[in-house]
DNA sequence: GAAAGTCACGAAAACGTTTTCGTGTTAAGA
DNA sequence: TCTTAACACGAAAACGTTTTCGTGACTTTC
């Protein structure tokens, strides 16, 4: 087993010292022809390839980003993810994952287990804890030590940061009107809690969709569900929670659904109760999910564009690395929010 | 925006040596006990946090693990993750991903720009133009310059180094032999190719399981797909090609698919032909995937246990990585393959 | 009062690079 | 012949640590 050849090497091996040898290996007009040549086919025939660590150390800069997630498992953020590491790659970063689990203190520990050197920036979503506790030491501590952080999906306003979001307020307008539009007048929406942004964001286009149609709301009509604990565990307590709603409500004849499993378990529901989609009720999810595509009837969505966030979010972190070297000089720092565009996708859950 | 904080800096102005306040931050007993507490203070006041890439040149270790997968929008691979992510973790790693998107040539060059001193070791599941070409050199050279790779899922004897595999074979064997149990008669096989190791060897299990049960395996009844290209996109192509076996034997009456994809589509054949499922035909899966556990019936599906070939991948790295220090005068380095005993999840499409 | 030991700290090397700034040798110009 | 310039290379610093080995100032011991 042969330990990684050095430029210390090849120079006691050459008889030069380290800087020739570094020289050369860049074809640096300081070294003569012969020498280059002498260097160059050493290191081919050795395999030399420089040491990204000690590189790193002497240009502070890793060339890595550091993405933090509340979960991976998940047909959202590993999308975004793709996105993430597709563009990292394509500009010569590495990609380092975190997960924080949806807990506060994971994601504390991840951040700062990265932020001591290891990587040049962030991206980040929020986990549903930090979103409760509302504590972002970390991030401003992170920031304010020059390291750039781009958060994507769920993020909050206090925060001055590079943000890349879905625009939930109108996919979620979108998606009612569409319902509107195919002769729905009573539209259900199964949300969640409001203190994850995006859920209360496509609450709030779900209102403005129905007021825009001089539908006035009807508060028992939505269903807001608590997801602090895991979407599977809930499973059964939520289909009975939509079983009720749909019991209470004969005349529900739409459902618009902040998320993917909702929207199937307010399906399944409907097949349970006798009801035929669309015929009886028409039902529009909310994802980028892999179940909406392959369930029975398939599920008309609002797609979030998950890998397009990452790449955005990856382009923007970097080019603000790149860019720190060169301001610097500090001209009141300036952030953008990119706003994604949703998209509806229909499919055979709607007329 | 202040920058990080060195040993250097704190040195200067405490007015000591950079070696006495590295030595009084360790409690260095070489120190006294009013330096150390200077020093810990001044360190604890402006956040000190030792730089993660010097330790890491120093060291000559880095504490971080590459996995190179194929594909991250996949149930199967993100679990896996999940499994690395969560015992690196644990015993202070970081993970950094790369995907190889199924290409070589992304396989190689991911694998070249991590092993330049940015990692301990990899975790990897080959890409299936690697598993097409056999061509393993960037492999055996990683090894060669003694960093350690452990492979899970896709892996190939031809190399020697540690593994984590699923037990296709019996996990295949055994769903069979399940659908045989349940009076099936004439049970169908839908599969990959034979390159991919994985599909080979639930191929081999299904057929060891007809004969050791005196039935005799009809070719015609065994449907191999290519599945070089991405499953979405060939899933028009592979409901035609099941239709086509459906109603060429009416008498199938079990199906066993090696993936969850195939599996559901072969329900949605079904329906389609006005087969109940599982009355007139049962089905069964193999994967972790989240399809199953929704789709309508529920699949029956052979559960690989994604997350604990993670952990148990990463484990056999990171003591490989940490006992490397402690063996290195080798004795024939040993390397093991572990065995993840696949299980049965019973739903509703199987009686 | 000298030898030995303890205490508290600093200098320097090392990890593997890159880069600036010499410096000795040779060739060209006056 | 002497100065100057070009050439080809090496020494050393720097990135931020840790650690070994001194070393000067006291304290102890006989």
């Amino acid at each position: 087993m042969k330990r990684k050849i050095t430029l210390k090497h090849i120079a006691r091996e050459l008889d030069v010292s380290i800087s020739t040898v570094s020289k050369a290996l860049k074809n640096s007009k300081e070294i003569s022809a012969d020498t280059i040549q002498k260097v160059q086919a050493f290191a081919k025939l050795y395999n030399y390839r420089p040491n990204n660590i000690a590189l790193s150390l002497k240009n502070r800069k890793t060339n890595t980003i550091g993405i933090i997630i509340p979960e991976i498992v998940h047909h959202f953020f590993s999308k975004v993810i793709r996105g993430v590491e597709l563009v990292a790659n394509k500009r010569g970063y590495n990609v380092i994952i975190g997960l924080s689990n949806e807990s506060f203190s994971k994601e504390v520990i991840n951040m700062e287990m990265l932020a001591n050197g290891s990587i040049d920036g962030f991206i980040l979503s929020m986990s549903k804890e930090t979103l409760l506790q509302q504590d972002y030491h970390h991030y401003t501590e992170t920031m304010s030590q020059g390291m750039p952080i781009v958060m994507f999906d769920r993020v909050v306003s206090e925060i001055k940061c590079d943000k890349v979001i879905v625009d939930d307020f109108n996919g979620a307008k979108n998606a009612v009107e569409k319902l509107i539009a195919n002769q729905c007048k009573h539209i259900a929406l199964i949300t969640t809690k409001d203190y994850v942004s995006v859920g209360k964001l496509r609450t709030l286009g779900y209102l403005e969709a129905l007021q825009g149609n001089n539908i006035s709301p009807q508060a028992d009509l939505i269903l807001k569900m608590d997801d602090t604990l895991d979407y599977e565990v809930h499973l059964e307590k939520l289909e009975a929670e939509i079983e009720q709603l749909f019991n209470a409500h004969k005349n529900i004849d739409g459902v618009f659904a902040v998320n993917e499993l909702y929207a199937l378990s307010a399906m399944k529901v409907a097949r349970k109760l006798g009801l035929n989609v669309p015929n009886d009720i028409q039902v529009i999810g909310f994802t980028d999910g892999v179940l909406s595509k392959h369930s029975t009837p398939s599920l008309t969505t609002v797609s979030q564009h998950a890998q397009l966030m990452g790449e955005r979010a990856a382009d923007m972190l970097i080019n603000k690395i790149e860019n720190e070297l060169v301001i610097d000089f500090d001209t009141e720092e300036q952030f953008q929010t990119v706003v994604i565009n949703t998209e509806l996708i229909e499919r055979e859950s709607t007329k």
